[in-house]
DNA sequence: AACAATAATTACCATATGTTAATTCTATTT
DNA sequence: AAATAGAATTAACATATGGTAATTATTGTT
């Protein structure tokens, strides 16, 4: 049950036996139908999530009342609302699962003690809000530079699990157009 | 000096008179003239900058070899490659003046220094880098969420300093369209 | 003041994406 | 298996933005 997120953290920094063992205590099993909220924007997100199996998705509403996807989580990735899981505001986004799916939950106060018991693990969730940082400003940059079509190739090569898993219309959502959109363009690029 | 820097430190972590001495000691005065560059893409980010005077931007060029403003810095504002002044790898952006322009950096060694003599700037940093997260994807919904012209107003209400002192065609590059696209908007916007 | 460089504007046409609406395909529930 | 809901596709038209090129305005330099 912890195998998947111990050689997960492993991965990014050494741990010994004993951390280990340590480690998955301080984690919660929460187990989600499809269509399951893990968030809802307004509520304080008093969890950071690692995935086991399934997918969710973590979406904001726009003042047009249109749904915009932040980030996908499929197995062996984060999922938080990280600034109303780091300030204890409101969250501004929403967590569901779009199939049936296990996440891992690590609650604030069990962070704080998981950051004593294992000091390693500070290190670990710098790297972890850096990778995001530094993916995020990628995202904007793509967002502003880049066809749809070229965001839809990319995120296909970049994330083959997710293309494969997931609905074009919540793709389409990924990436700002319409699924009509992008139905044109799936189109165009099986004729090349 | 030094007073912008200790004003904007203090109103978000309460420094006593102490650390008000100490916490000076670590920054350099950097003076830039116009055009001048303060990072250049490939070397390594060593230091963040707090801006006394003037105005910087920081900008990425892109596969097809255009240019895409990631962010402004004006007085009172920040400005690095933090993912390469964070992991010492090289930086993907490059930072220059668009105005004779005064900052106050701080090195990676001089802020391990400052974090030993002064733990609460950690709480300080925090809060920076936090704020830096959310204001990135606010700007990821927007700029897959609304049109151009949106997008401008937007950015004249809530940076109405930075509208004031930056040549459109910067603003443009920094909302992801054309100079000649938002010079067609702001024509629209006029006879409204 | 004259000149050069840079920035802003305008116009024309091409293209990408949105909107609305209908149709087909697929998955889910009873 | 039938019924229903949800997802994907297609088409016709509207609109926003890009690309190119020329013109005017502004700023900086000698």
């Amino acid at each position: 049950m912890f195998q998947l997120l111990l050689e997960h953290i492993n991965k990014r920094v050494k741990l010994t036996a004993e951390e280990f063992d340590t480690i998955s205590k301080f984690f919660i099993l929460k187990k989600l139908r499809k269509k399951q909220f893990l968030l809802n924007e307004g509520e304080v997100c008093r969890n950071i999530g690692f995935v086991n199996s399934g997918c969710l998705r973590q979406y904001r509403i726009d003042s047009k009342g249109s749904e915009h996807i932040i980030q996908f989580a499929i197995k062996d990735w984060w999922v938080s609302d990280l600034h109303s899981f780091l300030s204890g505001r409101p969250a501004t986004d929403n967590i569901d699962a779009l199939k049936d799916t296990e996440v891992l939950l690590l609650e604030r106060s069990a962070r704080e003690e998981l950051l004593n018991a294992c000091p390693k693990m500070e290190k670990f969730f710098r790297i972890l809000i850096e990778a995001n940082h530094v993916a995020t400003n990628q995202r904007i940059v793509d967002s502003l530079s880049t066809t749809a079509e070229e965001r839809y190739q990319k995120f296909i090569k970049t994330y083959p699990e997710l293309f494969e898993q997931i609905p074009q219309n919540q793709i389409a959502s990924y990436l700002g157009i319409t699924p009509q959109s992008l139905s044109r363009i799936r189109k165009k690029l099986v004729q090349k």
